[in-house]
RNA sequence: GGGCGCAUAGCUCAGCUGGUUUAGAGCGCCUGCCUUACAAGCAGGAUGUCGGAGGUUCGAAUCCUUCUGUGCCCACCA
């Protein structure tokens, strides 16, 4: 059979997928063996797969791959989010585009077109995931908005009322007058934007020719003041407080007063104050009874309370204010000014504070909890150093009680009733059940009336925040609130992987209700066995950003296709080039700045091109190995130092990985790996055992060969999936069921360092002659005679089996003798502490090569030295630990004995 | 305003508890090769006062202080 040279991965990549789905390899149900369970941050229903989920995808791959090999009952739960605001703001925007008007259909059927839309839709981004090889159970893919897990978001929601920690408030929230919803703080985004400071007058009720100048951002707003604060110490304003200013344009008269919430210096030192438009005007309204006048409707338009430019939105509303207050002469002047603006983090809409009546979960000893969850260890973060961000979040400072309640239909709806008949407002009135029966139970007991039926109440319109549901996810995903079958098997999961942005919206609040529920759903003896954890370790991938640093998105539009990407490179390359540059917490630069010599954009692309490379190499050494005939001669001595080599070299290397996995060190496990087969195997290992031209290789050889091969692609297989199932069954005939995605992965065996370095001895006597070769421009046909001059150690390094074969061989040598005499007209080198000498037919430029090894020379004088300081001293001598003083008398001799070898050949050369 | 992090080769980054050489990788760069596995390749090479200045130590890229530059998070200055 004939192979193409290039490996080409776009029908293998789809064939082994659909191989692997049809013999469900993905398929997880619990049984004796050890559970490994990951489960996926889930993405946005209306999400596209874009940078940082292939980054985060593949992370999460690599372990399950990792676990499944190891025997492990690896189980990846696929799903996704509702979002809330992102979905129904889309929803909303389609149906616009159809004619229909959210407002003129029902809640009903406004979720109708909400779940069609889902449905047809709404899977596009898991099998985008299917195309980078994502190994997700499939059978267990779950929607946050699914019938049992919004039961689960009720009967939480009901749990915490019951223990007093869910309450509704009149409060000062964050609303998007965009999607008409409140926001919890954490989904306000702030913005530093070129803004403007207004300086408007406002003269005495009684005196119109005295007044107080305020500087404001929102002048639009002035027609909600009700009162204008100066500083108590404010001489300039003294003799004003108490009087009375009429406001501009509408003259209605508000108090001064004095506060010492005002900055002395900051605008003019005179504050407007309008409790229904600031958070910190409300609180000062609080302290002295004033008035609130709310001007703005719910989408940010001005009300009639404003008497002026009603129905005008806030934005154009400023721009004619301005001018009117420029007319009427209470315009002082207009500052240039640099503010923050908060804006909704799915609508971008510029936030309003507004008084609204929302829902509130008590978070101070939920914060306590997760505290401690990390800093006991219980769930480790991974980099350690997210602990300081985590933690000045969580601190009993700054944590601040979750605003759980959105005004939007696509979501959980809050499972509370009402009394129709009733102020809404009543806490009395409120009855949070499970049901509807069991809230009308609730009313019958608690107002003493048999008579309510059903139509007496009414469900509160409200649904929960959407990351009510997703705190819930490590649980709701095997059901846990209804069966804890799967729940005491997979729980808690193994590892969380996903960005640090959401550290707060959702790993903080999954141990929250990881150690709210789980003890109970667990019963005490298994929790306090397995944890209450949802996770016990988490890992955090950076941010994928451009080349300004921004974070890559859909708004931005500066992020690349990423399945163009799996288009160009394969799935496998991509998967090569997202890791590579990954370490735990840093972000990636995906278009990385312009190198200033080549003027190229050095970017991910170029690594994904990397890693397609290592593919084709890959295939390549396949092809190499099925293209040979077949002897059943006994192997050269090469040949067997080659197997015995590469067979430690493996083992070596998987002792490394071990630890590299431990500390999720993954982009260097992948480099380890890929240097293990490009320059370990193919470039010396293949070479070693090569044949000649047309020449047959020894049937043990070939063997041992195709086993190693196997095992590394067990090895690489988490990383690059597809290249290695491919070369796996193309390496031999295979049983059915024998495939790479389910193979075992190798023990580490012993190896010997010692016979390592010996080999690491012998390639540095073929590079060196290589060097020669390309020094002296002779082509690596000729053949060269080389001596060794002949020492204990010389004799140590070339009696091992096979050196001598395996130099001349890579070496292309005609012969390797110890050094009888002074070899003429020939260069030296030095491999480790040997001196070897390349015979040269032609005359050699005894100055260059004097040059040369002087430069050689003075390196390790110099390195001596050094060495020799620290032996010299003696508070190092007796300070330092033995091995470390042994180690630096080791590299002294060394050194030494290299220097003497260096200044023989120099004086060869000069006599 | 408070806090966290980063600064190592032209570029992107490793360097885990201070002590294997006088610091590594990949890409890029330079030289020579279309050597029948692979030019998506082969062989070889060059490249750094480890941001600056102090300090601790027998020993510092690694620990401490400080400065400079840079990124991020949090916070109610209109």
């Amino acid at each position: 059979m004939s192979l193409s040279t290039r490996y080409s991965p776009q029908d293998i990549e789809s064939k082994w997928y659909q191989h692997w789905l049809d013999r469900e390899y993905f398929n997880s149900e619990p049984d004796d063996r050890e559970p490994f369970t990951i489960v996926i941050p889930p993405p946005n229903v209306t999400g596209v797969l874009h940078m940082g989920h292939m980054l985060n995808n593949t992370i999460q791959d690599i372990l399950i791959r990792k676990a499944r090999l190891e025997g492990k009952n690896a189980c990846w739960v696929p799903g996704t989010d509702h979002a809330s605001i992102a979905t129904e703001a889309k929803v909303v925007k389609l149906l616009r585009e159809q004619g229909i008007k959210k407002s003129d259909i029902s809640r009903e059927a406004f979720l109708q077109h909400a779940f069609d839309w889902k449905e047809k839709y709404g899977g596009l981004i898991l099998e985008q995931l299917q195309k980078l090889g994502a190994s997700c159970d499939w059978h267990r893919t779950r929607f946050t908005m699914e019938s049992s897990l919004s039961k689960a978001v009720t009967h939480t929601f009901v749990d915490l009322h019951k223990k007093g920690r869910i309450y509704r408030s009149l409060r000062m929230t964050n609303w998007d007058p965009e999607a008409k919803t409140a926001l919890s703080n954490e989904e306000v985004i702030y913005k530093e934007e070129n803004s403007q400071l207004f300086h408007i007058r406002y003269v005495l009720e009684d005196d119109p020719t005295q007044g107080i100048v305020i500087a404001t951002q929102r002048p639009e707003t002035i027609m909600a003041d009700v009162a204008i604060a100066v500083h108590p110490d404010d001489e300039r304003y003294a003799h004003l407080v108490g009087k009375k200013v009429l406001i501009p344009l509408i003259n209605r008269a508000i108090p001064i007063l004095a506060d010492t919430y005002v900055e002395l210096d900051f605008g003019t030192g005179a504050l407007k104050i309008t409790p229904a438009h600031d958070q910190n005007d409300y609180e000062i309204g609080q302290r002295y009874q004033l008035e609130v006048i709310d001007i703005l409707n719910d989408d940010g338009t001005l009300n009639d309370k404003a008497q002026i430019l009603v129905g005008e939105d806030r934005f154009s509303a400023r721009k004619k204010i301005r001018k009117l207050l420029d007319e009427s002469g209470a315009l002082v002047k207009i500052v240039d000014y640099i503010t923050k603006i908060g804006h909704s983090e799915r609508t971008n809409a510029v936030v309003e504070p507004r008084l609204t009546l929302q829902w509130f979960l008590e978070m101070k000893p939920f914060a306590a909890t997760a505290l401690k969850a990390v800093s006991s260890g219980d769930v480790q973060f991974y980099p350690e150093s997210f602990w300081n961000m985590y933690h000045s979040w969580l601190n009993e400072d700054n944590v601040r009680d979750w605003c759980i309640s959105r005004q939007l239909w696509w979501g959980q709806r809050i499972p509370a009733w009402y009394l129709q008949s009733e102020s809404f407002n009543e806490e009395s009135h409120i009855f949070v059940a499970e049901n509807a029966d069991e809230a009308l139970a609730q009313a019958k007991e608690k107002t003493g009336n048999d008579q309510l039926t059903i139509e007496d109440l009414r469900q509160d319109d409200d649904v929960v925040d959407t990351w009510f549901s997703s705190w819930l996810w490590p649980i709701s995903v095997f059901d846990g609130f209804e069966n804890q079958d799967a729940l005491k098997y997979y729980y808690p999961t193994n590892v969380l992987v996903t960005g640090w942005d959401i550290m707060f919206f959702w790993v903080a609040r999954m141990i929250m209700s990881g150690y709210e529920w789980s003890p109970e759903l667990l019963g005490p003896k298994l929790s306090a066995k397995k944890g209450a954890m949802p996770f016990r370790k988490v890992y955090f991938t950076g941010m994928v950003r451009d080349n300004k640093r921004r974070k890559m998105s859909k708004s931005l539009g500066n992020s690349p296709d990423a399945l163009e990407l799996i288009d160009n490179y394969g799935a496998d390359g991509v998967r090569f080039g997202m890791l590579s540059s990954a370490a735990a917490g840093n972000d990636i630069i995906f278009d990385a700045p312009l190198d200033p010599v080549t003027n190229e954009v050095m970017n991910q692309s170029k690594l994904c091109e990397q890693g397609r490379n290592f593919c084709n190499k890959l295939w390549n050494a396949l092809r190499l190995i099925k293209g040979w005939e077949i002897t059943d001669n006994e192997p050269e001595s090469s040949s067997r130092l080659a197997v015995e080599w590469m067979e430690q070299r493996l083992n070596q290397t998987l002792a490394q990985l071990e630890g590299m996995f431990i500390d999720f060190r993954l982009s260097e496990a992948l480099m380890t790996v890929y240097k293990l087969l490009w320059d370990d195997f193919c470039s010396w290992y293949l070479e070693m055992i090569k044949p000649a031209y047309g020449e047959p290789i020894e049937r043990a050889t070939l063997e041992k060969t195709i086993g190693l091969m196997e095992r590394m692609m067990t090895i690489l297989h988490p990383f690059m999936p597809f290249v290695t199932e491919e070369i796996w069954h193309q390496l031999r005939e295979r049983a059915q069921g024998d495939d790479c995605v389910i193979s075992k992965y190798p023990k580490a065996g012993a190896f010997n360092e010692h016979f390592i370095a010996k080999v690491e001895q012998a390639k540095t006597v073929v590079t060196n002659v290589r060097e020669t070769r390309n020094n002296k421009g002779i082509k690596m046909k000729d053949l060269l005679s080389v001596y060794v001059q002949d020492t204990p150690a010389a004799r140590e390094l070339m009696e091992v089996d096979g050196v001598q074969s395996m130099i001349i061989k890579m070496g292309n040598l005609e012969s390797l003798e110890y050094a009888a005499a002074e070899i003429p007209n020939s260069v030296a080198f030095l491999a480790g502490t040997e001196k070897f000498f390349v015979a040269l037919e032609q005359k050699i430029n005894k100055e260059e090569e004097v040059v040369r090894l002087q430069k050689e020379l003075d390196y390790f004088r110099g390195f001596v030295k050094s060495v020799a300081n620290k032996l010299n001293n003696e508070r190092f001598v007796s300070g330092a630990p033995a091995d470390v003083v042994e180690k630096e008398k080791q590299k002294m001799a060394d050194g030494e004995a290299k220097i003497r070898s260096l200044e023989e050949a120099l004086e060869e050369m000069g006599g």
